[in-house]
RNA sequence: UGCCCGGUAGUAUAAUGGUAGUACGAGAGAUUCUGGCUCUCUAUGUCAGGGUUCGAAUCCUUGCCGGGCAACCA
């Protein structure tokens, strides 16, 4: 066997550098969200990243929550998050919090204030803006950039003493007001907020910024690469300037594109927004591409996890085509789902020449993928639904569905001809009278009969009834944040539509988190909002359907 | 008119100075008791110019295009 192509991602190349030269010995990673929102499928592909990375090479990762805003964080947010990740297959070394790391920042900003590389600033918000310059521009610096050591001590302690009241000081870096980059033109460090804190309670009034805690906390866990999106990069110069100065492990950051899914949105503050104003019914919306909101919908672990493979790791800006979720998705449930046939839009048909109250059962496999997945018994009857559009009075070239004359399989029954169509007042099909062929019957056909149309069914008799909720793209455009205007302009008004459907028998034992494939319609699960009595199934995704395609074209040739 | 990223088929991603590949999507066909799955085949690409080199997607340079940067958010 030739040695496997590998191919490595840009990240995985400087790991393997870091490696191979001895800069490390193992790894360290760590995935790290704030905790003011679910995940969703963009962080799937960090998660992928930070814990893969740890699969592939010697080390660990660890789960740190970045909660230094106390404003926007719950402890609903941690939990979800934890639940999360596991789902999608992963475990982490160490749960950490950066609140973990507050005494420690603390006495960080004392070293900068004792090294004069910080300063309490008494400036407002707006002052500190005003005085920061423009990209093209230098800024000014504050008055209070030139206090003493001491008084800066004295004034940050009370600062931590709960003296001074929100936004009347800031303790800022002392770098340069004429930088190039504006994060180092002096960036705040810590803000006074008197807020309780979802772990640290009543204990602070001061927090650390991001830029004071994300590098420091990424430190002390002695972060070996330490992996974010490229909109930090400019923070990068901040990251390593902090960990100089401090004088601590060096942790080194990088940076790459965050994946954007077109049709959707992926920002926590938009789906928050979602939620809020009610546009989808909570975080885990089947419609959300939230992981809760995935994993309701009856995406899999597997799938994500392929898809964010295939997807890859770059620098480059990047719109993936939703199509390619679908796809990993169905690829993995066309071999795990369960076969099962439900009728939507049913027309009866009954089968003339066969037996009044005759109870047959026909076997039928459970997926023809997988053959350990067994057969199940479905009821058959001389009364059975189909689906309405599996008929044509006038059927077209290529049609292999029932029509007047025409005969269909019935999928692990028999072979019928439909022999007439009873129409009711209005013109409307109300029933078709078949006649069977009784040496058709699967797995013993002896009528040598070939046809090459087959059925999904249902017997009316035993029909279930369910309701079926379909759902379609979120976002009538592939780039909603991106458009005029405000993005929720842009939300498709029918991506949930609800239907009945007639299913049967074997599905009244559907539980929670199996995944079925409703024959020659798509992939489903059982809903949560299902309750005694009641079914409710997702659709996850339609099968691919060339036939519908097809009609498509020619009716646009027309 | 500042600084920092980045530009390879429709989309995403490889090729690390040596034959521009792969996947999804698209098209054609085969097979099929799911018009699913599977299988076969086809089309489509290095942003542009200049330079270095025997040889450039890759290195240099100029330009063009896209994105980011002025929160007491992360």
């Amino acid at each position: 066997m030739p040695a496997e192509e590998t191919s490595l991602n840009f990240i995985e190349e400087i790991i393997e550098q870091d490696l191979k030269n001895g800069k490390y010995k193992s790894i360290v990673t760590r995935f790290p969200p704030e905790p003011n929102g679910y995940l969703h499928i963009g962080h799937a592909s960090s998660i992928c990243l930070n814990f893969g990375l740890t699969k592939k090479f010697p080390g660990y990762t660890n789960l740190r929550f970045d909660d230094t805003n106390p404003m926007t964080e719950e402890t609903e947010y941690v939990e979800s998050i934890k639940e999360d990740v596991r789902w999608l297959g992963f475990e982490w070394k160490n749960e950490r919090y950066a609140s973990d790391y507050f005494d420690q920042l603390y006495e960080f900003a004392l070293t900068l204030i004792q090294k004069g590389l910080a300063y309490v600033d008494d400036s407002s918000s707006e002052m500190i803006a005003n005085r920061k310059g423009t990209p093209t521009e230098p800024g000014k610096e504050s008055a209070d950039r030139n206090r003493s050591v001491e008084e800066n001590l004295d004034l940050f302690k009370r600062m931590k003493a709960g003296e001074f009241p929100d936004g009347s000081r800031t303790l800022r870096a002392r770098i340069d007001m004429a930088h190039h980059n504006m994060l180092m033109r002096d960036p705040v460090l810590y803000r006074i907020k008197h807020a309780h804190h979802h772990r640290t309670g009543d204990k602070w009034c001061i927090y650390p910024m991001y830029d004071m805690a994300h590098g420091q906390s990424d430190s002390i866990e002695n972060v070996t690469h330490s992996i974010c999106t490229l909109e930090f990069v400019p923070h990068r110069e901040l990251y390593d300037w902090l960990i100089k100065n401090l004088e601590i492990y060096p942790s080194h950051q990088y940076e790459f594109a965050r994946r954007n899914i077109n049709y959707t949105v992926t920002s926590k503050r938009k789906l928050l927004q979602l939620v809020n104003e009610k546009y989808v019914t909570g975080w885990d919306d089947p419609r959300m591409p939230t992981i809760s909101g995935l994993r309701r919908r009856g995406f899999t672990p597997e799938s994500i996890r392929d898809f964010c493979d295939r997807i890859g790791v770059a620098k480059r800006e990047n719109l993936v085509d939703v199509g390619l979720l679908e796809f990993c998705v169905r690829e993995h449930l066309n071999k795990v789902a369960l076969r099962r046939m439900v009728v939507f839009d049913p027309v009866k048909v009954i089968i003339t020449n066969y037996q009044e109250n005759h109870n047959e059962k026909v076997k039928s496999e459970n997926n023809p993928e997988d053959v350990s997945s067994g057969a199940r018994e479905i009821p058959f009857g001389k009364e059975i639904y189909i689906e309405r559009d599996d008929f044509m009075e006038n059927p077209p070239k290529k049609y292999f569905r029932l029509a007047p004359g025409q005969m269909v399989r019935l999928k692990s029954a028999y072979i019928i001809k439909c022999d007439e169509v009873i129409k009711d007042a209005g013109g409307r099909i109300s029933e078709l009278h078949c006649s069977y062929l009784p040496d058709s019957h699967s797995g013993h056909d002896t009528s040598g009969v070939k046809v090459k149309g087959t059925l999904h069914w249902v017997s009316v008799n035993d029909a279930v009834e369910v309701e079926v909720r379909e759902y379609d793209r979120l976002f009538k455009v592939e780039d909603p944040a991106s458009e005029a205007g405000d993005f929720k302009d842009y939300i498709n008004e029918n991506s949930l539509k609800i239907v009945k459907g007639y299913a049967e028998p074997s599905l009244l034992s559907a539980a929670l988190g199996e995944h079925f494939q409703f024959l020659r319609k798509g992939y489903y699960c059982l809903d949560k909002d299902s309750d005694n009595g009641k079914f409710i199934f997702n659709r996850t995704v339609t099968l691919k359907d060339v036939w519908a395609k097809e009609q498509q074209k020619t009716s646009v040739q027309k």
